[in-house]
DNA sequence: ATGGTAGCGTAGCTA
């Protein structure tokens, strides 16, 4: 079983760079974030026609919007609202297997690490905070149970390019890190690809479209992630990330596919 | 210290 999770950042946009995705890692399971679409104008007929013909939906008018692709088909698990809000962060499917996915779309923060002047950065921490409080409701520790998804937090030193040189920039700040570490904590998630990439090796997911030269400067950051519970733990296989995604024409993302394969 | 790019939708917000 492989499971990949990519933000997007406009599913209608870059539909074609989906159906390649899918061509080269041929996961069971495809995440998406920022898709930035209503559910009807969603392109699901260009994945069926690759061999993915299930899919689920929660979608919105120029913002956020998650999705799961699939070859089997998915049922659908209930969602609820974060931070009083339907602004379409996270969706749920539990697998032909009786495996539980969750896709979640973490608030960006904006640019100032600080909640108290900064409401963007507030949502942030208390979205992952809701997380952390939700999980042990849910009976996600004792069940096979992945999550992925854009968290927006690189919570490693060697997630980031330059540890010191980000400790005040958001995605990487002490605050941050400590909400998402709690998270983890709160039922014992599994960092799936840490597991398989050491801590010890440089891992990125996303570099700024903002940079001259990505690849040159390679200044990444891993803001996209994979867990699961201790039920899967000893099921987890190879895992990797697409770096080459973030070169392809003529539109990349600034994001590049995260995969992991579980033993059936 | 600053500005740099991208998507949506066609101004200004979000990232």
């Amino acid at each position: 079983m492989r499971i990949a999770t990519w933000n997007i950042n406009s599913v209608r946009l870059r539909q074609d760079l989906v159906v390649r995705a899918l061509g080269e890692l041929a996961p069971d399971v495809l995440c998406l974030q920022e898709t930035k679409s209503p559910n009807d104008a969603f392109p699901a007929r260009a994945f069926a026609a690759a061999g993915y013909g299930h899919a689920l939906l929660a979608g919105m008018k120029g913002y956020n919007g998650v999705a799961i692709v699939s070859r089997q088909p998915l049922t659908a698990v209930p969602t609820r609202d974060w931070c009083e809000r339907q602004d379409c962060r996270h969706i749920a499917a539990a697998l032909p297997n009786g495996w539980i996915v969750h896709n979640f779309y973490v608030p960006s923060g904006g640019d100032i690490p600080d909640p108290e002047t900064n409401p963007k950065f507030r949502h942030k921490l208390d979205f992952v905070a809701e997380m952390a409080d939700w999980w042990p409701a849910t009976g996600a520790a004792g069940h096979p149970t992945i999550m992925v998804g854009d968290l927006n937090i690189a919570p490693l030193e060697n997630d980031v390019w330059s540890h010191r040189q980000m400790l005040d920039v958001v995605s990487h700040t002490p605050v941050e890190v400590e909400a998402l570490t709690a998270m983890q904590s709160s039922i014992g998630w599994v960092d799936a690809v840490r597991r398989v990439i050491p801590a010890e090796d440089k891992l990125y997911s996303w570099w700024s479209y903002r940079a001259r030269d990505w690849e040159a400067s390679d200044r990444g950051r891993r803001l996209d992630h994979i867990w699961v519970t201790e039920p899967l733990a000893n099921r987890i296989g190879g895992a990797g990330i697409l770096r080459q995604a973030r070169g392809w024409e003529p539109k990349p993302s600034d994001h590049v596919p995260v995969w992991l394969d579980l033993t059936d």
